[in-house]
DNA sequence: TCAGACATGTAAGTCGTTACATGATTCA
DNA sequence: TGAATCATGTAACGACTTACATGTCTGA
């Protein structure tokens, strides 16, 4: 495991696309990836400076004529291979703490009616999130066959100047779909669970 | 969302099963539900004097003739109402952050193989963790059907002096088969998606 | 003109982990 | 007798969150 935090990881690999400023790479990450990953400027803005002390990017300001004030932060080289080194390098299973299952567990000498009142409402909590994904499917998979362009995800696809080619954008729209897949299954394992917990619960 | 941290309310409810030592409750944790739940000393103790400052729990010496100091916490009416308040408000979803799933959508302008070599020691990490989950369903089944008892899970169903009836043991026992369940069923919805992606990523 | 998006940052706090420190008891 | 387990705790750090503070630009 390497030392560093993982924001900073997380932002070497956007960087790695294209130069970015810190309000772009918050926007990226709620636009694209806000199902598994997650930033919040009380930790990007500093994080990112200290990318910038450790020689890892630079920092520039785009001075537009009639743009406010704004700052582009650029990997170097030494970012580049910092990147590639975490990408490569084994990935640690996170520390799991799921509450609801703690609850779960914690209750199980109370009533049992308590247990399934809080089994059915993570369930509608999951079968909520469940529809938001498969129209986020939808959308992406009609992008993917350009009948449509969506402008939501036009960041993802070319944030800032850089354009990407017609094959590149396939591919990076297969990529998230394929990331939002593993939401997918692993929301419908968890409304499975809920399910088989509700069917033999109360014995 | 109630104020309070997580581990106040793992050790709440632990504690409205029976009296225990923080030394009990740790390794309770990391006998039944490390899973899904995990808790360190240094949390540990901290927050059970916590808890005994703010009235949920008491702290008495245990001085059990030629047995070494040891501290055994009790949970008090004020605790218990603590606790059965928090089983039964919502619970928030956990922040998500999957390292894996970053590296994924990362490194998706990478060659193919990178990404296909960090989703294939996913996939070996997971199909492990799923022949562990499984051994123990068999012990936990067994346990049921009362065909033998294993002494690893004894702490479960009696920590300390109390002893539970032979239905409330079969409850007990029938709570941790379905949370071990639900890990189960979330591993085996991880390593479908290993093998759709490892199937539709080359082209 | 004013709401909403653009844009950057700091301070304080929460939560949790790791490493360290110490010593008693039990059983092979 | 010595390794494993029992048992309690602290200090320092690391990672992340929340709330606060400030101001600009754009388009309806």
């Amino acid at each position: 495991m390497s030392g560093r935090k993982k924001t900073h990881f997380a932002i070497l690999g956007l960087l790695s696309w294209q130069p970015m400023s810190g309000y772009d790479i918050k926007k990226m990450v709620e636009i694209g990836i806000s199902h598994f990953w997650n930033e919040n400027y009380g930790n990007l803005y500093p994080t990112l400076d200290q990318l910038v002390q450790d020689g890892f990017a630079t920092k520039t300001e785009d001075a537009s004529s009639g743009k406010r004030k704004r700052y582009v932060y650029e990997i170097t080289p030494e970012g580049q291979n910092e990147f590639m080194r975490w990408v490569q390098e084994p990935t640690s299973a996170p520390v799991v703490r799921n509450e609801m299952q703690l609850k779960f567990f914690l209750a199980s000498r109370l009533p049992t009616r308590i247990n399934l009142k809080n089994i059915q409402s993570y369930q509608a909590q999951q079968l909520q999130q469940l529809a938001e994904y498969r129209s986020s499917e939808t959308i992406l998979r009609a992008a993917l066959e350009e009948k449509e362009f969506p402008k939501e995800i036009e960041p993802l696809l070319n944030a800032g100047h850089v354009r990407l080619s017609r094959k590149q954008k396939h591919r990076q729209l297969k990529v998230l779909l394929l990331s939002l897949r593993h939401g997918i299954l692993a929301i419908e394992a968890r409304i499975q669970w809920c399910k088989e917990v509700i069917e033999v619960l109360p014995d």
